[in-house]
DNA sequence: GCCACAAAATTGTATAGACAAGCTTACCTA
DNA sequence: TAGGTAAGCTTGTCTATACAATTTTGTGGC
């Protein structure tokens, strides 16, 4: 019936990260939409029987994370998860989706076994003869644009069926630990510019020759040896990388 | 020797805002080294007789740079900054030229003072008016092959003649240090794929249309004024980036 | 000396209240 | 009617206080 019921004011988790966590879902949720207000802070005080410092702790949690925005004099508002000019962070794909509020999916293109050709069998310095693998092909989009083109191969030694998880979202590790013998404990990355492919650009619906981000995962065991590699595109003008150098003089 | 008179409490500027500044200079100029504590939160309060309040207000902002850490029952205490990461390998390429005992040599196409437009304007976040802005462009290469090609900007607002080493191999902090009064303490970087267009492709004696990576770097003084900008594209077939990292060792 | 426990120190969370600053609305006057 | 002004919302800043959570320090007993 009441809402205070949301909020936990005896429980050990900070009653801010709570409100936080509760109007971040409900902006999820559409309860908030974008460009609409939030109630005021003295309403939010007041429903949850909190204290309006408490509440603004809260919220500024939430502009942080460019959820919202603050406009002294008028109100609290729901940003806008509009993807136009959005680029966003190469590393942290998921967890910014999250923040932005905006659906995202993995759609699965392939998922099938092949045998190790010879690059393959380069790559997971495996001997002479036959190896089976485990070839997922994926496209990550989010609001109805495809972002990136991930290709994920790992070497196939259990012959278990494909779980329902996987097909939503393989993820490299998991993919290792469920199908292999293998352990993944480590990985190493290489990021190379590139321009799209004719069959990439109409996969990713940009123009052929547009710039690309491409990754190449290699996923070790706790011998070093490569148990899983993978080979993704990302969209140029949807991805960018930051970095913030320290803030003090060399000597 | 009063430190309090420090903080103007009848400014209109915010009193955190003045006391995280204070703190940043504080720490830049090395009165509080990395890893020591800094003063605790009372001791702060009572020096510039402010409310305990407000002080944390200010370390929250520090931070959230970065520039501090909190431990419950221990203190506050300066980071390390933090030598990320892939970018900076990219920047550093040419060091690794040396150290691979390559030539390589930077080549100075221009240098010249020009008047900011909006897009410098608003990158330096100038007022309207007439600003001069120092413009260099180098390439760079290694093997009489060229590489990466470098624009940088910065707030022109000391009329010194360039030095000789400017024109060899000038330095974004460096020029900024010499030709205005600005002082550089940190950096933010920001990487993207691009294909190169026809003027950079003939600089570079790539196809136009050429994977690139576009490195974009601002560099700011101690209150985060941007003073500094540079733009610049290196070959994709002649640059990678590479990291290892456990994206599966966390919880 | 060493351990156990208490006390102190320090950051973390939460509250209530006061006033400032910016925006909106309504009302009053010319 | 038009314009200006005052009132009143809403967010922004600041204070003073209280207590919790965590670490360090000190003390007493053995």
């Amino acid at each position: 019936m009441q809402e205070g019921n949301l909020i936990d004011k005896n429980s050990v988790i900070p009653i801010y990260y709570q409100l936080a966590k509760l109007i971040r879902e409900q902006i999820r949720r559409g309860e908030f939409k974008p460009g609409e207000a939030l109630p005021t802070e003295i309403e939010i005080a007041n429903r949850y029987e909190i204290s309006r410092m408490t509440v603004r702790r809260s919220i500024a949690e939430l502009v942080s994370e460019g959820m919202v925005y603050a406009l002294q004099g008028k109100g609290t508002f729901v940003a806008s998860p509009k993807l136009d000019n959005v680029v966003f962070e190469l590393n942290n794909f998921s967890h910014e989706m999250v923040q932005r509020g905006l659906n995202y999916k993995t759609t699965l293109l392939e998922a099938k076994i092949i045998r190790a050709d010879e690059e393959l069998k380069a790559k997971f310095l495996l001997k002479e003869g036959i190896h089976r693998i485990l070839h997922f092909r994926t496209v990550l989009s989010a609001e109805n644009e495809r972002l990136s083109l991930e290709n994920k191969y790992i070497i196939y030694t259990k012959s278990k069926p494909l779980l329902e998880s996987e097909l939503n979202d393989p993820t490299l590790p998991g993919l290792i630990a469920t199908h292999s013998d293998y352990v993944p404990v480590s990985a190493k990355k290489v990021l190379k510019a590139a321009v799209a492919t004719n069959e990439e650009a109409s996969i990713l619906g940009v123009s052929p020759g547009a710039p690309l981000f491409l990754v190449e995962t290699t996923v070790f065991d706790p011998d070093l040896k490569p148990v899983g590699w993978s080979k993704s595109i990302f969209r140029g003008d949807r991805y960018k990388i930051t970095s913030h150098d320290g803030w003090f003089q060399k000597e």
